[in-house]
DNA sequence: GTGGTTGCAAAGGCTTTGCAGGCAC
DNA sequence: GTGCCTGCAAAGCCTTTGCAACCAC
């Protein structure tokens, strides 16, 4: 439902995520860091925000099977690195051809709204790590 | 680890998971499914296949915010269209540009080993059910 | 004042794991 | 026979939720 009332937590959590460009935080990263500032907010009220500021469009989750949900405060349209062995993210800028109009073109009853593009690899430090 | 023997609860998982093409199927369904065939199957047993099978590259799994993990028998190297109402997967067939050869010139310190392409919105039913 | 928001704690759902017995090879 | 695999049940995450008090507007 969204953000209506601009609450000090909320303040605190909005600030620490969009400072983590880059980072891809987890719930428990943010309640982490938040924690710095308003020492007593709850686990329930990150995980809130989160879903209010992602209903709102200010940031964009990521999943990996098993994992915790990560989330994205970098809405520029970039694209992700995301590495096989340590499940990081990582940001890169790439120039992307038109895949949207031949997808529209061939299934017009789908309401196509976006693509996402994720390369999958190895990242150069768990290469260095084993083989 | 992969599959080393090829058990009678193996068979049936890999079975219902090969005839589920295109449907995407999560842990519980599948175990929902070899019950038929295997009645005392655990649960257990069923995660630890699909593991098993992801490992040994039969499967790949699709991972959604908050979801159970589902699992694609199918890998030709088809596309998804993903509902952002319903949250299911939709197989597509689209050719695709060269997305990879960019992107690995550009960062060389990342083995590069594939891209996931993902296009989003929203299915037919859900558009008619609510506008 | 009103109703969205919070902290707390409990509950929920999905997945993993320890263990003793069983079975494929 | 060996050791991988299984069923069972408990435990482990991550995340959501109910509720009374609180506070932004």
């Amino acid at each position: 439902m969204g953000i209506k009332r601009l609450t000090r937590q909320r303040r605190a959590v909005l600030e620490v995520v969009q400072h983590a460009k880059g980072y891809h935080p987890d719930a428990a990263w943010v309640y982490g860091e938040v924690r710095k500032a308003v020492p007593n907010i709850s686990l329930g009220t990150v995980y809130r925000t989160l879903e209010a500021l992602t209903e709102d469009g200010y940031l964009m989750p990521l999943s990996r099977p098993g994992e915790a949900i990560r989330y994205d405060a970098n809405l520029d349209g970039h694209l992700h690195l995301t590495c096989r062995k340590c499940g990081e993210f990582f940001d890169i800028v790439a120039p992307l051809p038109d895949l949207l109009s031949g997808v529209r073109a061939k299934y017009p009853e789908f309401e196509l709204e976006g693509v996402q593009v994720e390369y999958q690899g190895v990242c150069q430090k768990c290469k260095n790590v084993d083989g």
